[in-house]
DNA sequence: ATTGACCTTCACATCAATGTGACGGTTCAA
DNA sequence: TTGAACCGTCACATTGATGTGAAGGTCAAT
């Protein structure tokens, strides 16, 4: 499919989707005449890259992450390095302390709320 | 407190506190000459902003929910706006969101090092 | 009185994520 | 063959969160 399609799939704009290719995020093939190609899955991909932005990461943490993210299927992980171990494991530090930050204030959003209306 | 000892206190530059201040985040007394003058809780809520900010919301996200988040100790909350409950339970379902994505994934890094030590 | 450590405002710089638009090529259908 | 609807690159603009630094006021200790 072309930019314009997976575009108009994910309702990410031609530009953005540029962008990503930039940033290593996504690949794209290209045709004879230069458009860039792209398979199925890209779409897929777009959206979860997009939920993890609007979740508040940076596309250089993006592109850390979706490699051990989608690698999950082949079963061949055959030698990681310890960086990238020490890696993972301070990216899911950090994806905690995030999700304890806005668990606890969504739960405070939630009991003010079910103050008021109650 | 000064605005040094409330920069150092919290770890956040002088230049980010006055620029939380004209986002309207937090408020300074002015004391005769000019200076600013915060009181002890104001390090609480600057943390508690870094906090959100951390985790990805916008200062504007951000001030609009702290005045429920503190309002929660005084007891008389005698009439709320339906248009602000409206946007509470919009941020709430926001904040849910945003912890629904980033706990996939990391849920998804913890199995792959799992995997990949196990 | 001077110096150093504070403080003020203001302005300009930067970085990441994004938009906009210019300029030109390709393809396809009328 | 021409025009619409795509595509390409490139460059400049913007917004939000931040840094940096200039020019000047205040204050306390020397």
């Amino acid at each position: 499919m072309r930019i314009g399609e997976l575009a108009e799939l994910t309702g990410v704009s031609r530009r953005l989707l540029r962008y990503y290719e930039e940033q290593e995020l996504i690949k794209a093939c290209r045709t004879e005449n230069g458009y860039r190609a792209y398979s199925l899955e890209t779409a897929d991909r777009v959206r979860q890259i997009r939920g993890l932005l609007d979740a508040g990461l940076s596309t250089r943490a993006i592109k850390q992450l979706l490699p051990c993210l989608n690698g999950s299927k082949s079963i061949d992980i055959p030698w990681v390095a310890p960086e990238t171990m020490e890696m993972l494991e301070r990216e899911r530090d950090g994806l905690t302390a995030r999700i304890d930050v806005l668990t606890r204030n969504r739960d405070a959003i939630q009991s003010y709320l079910d103050r008021v209306a109650g």
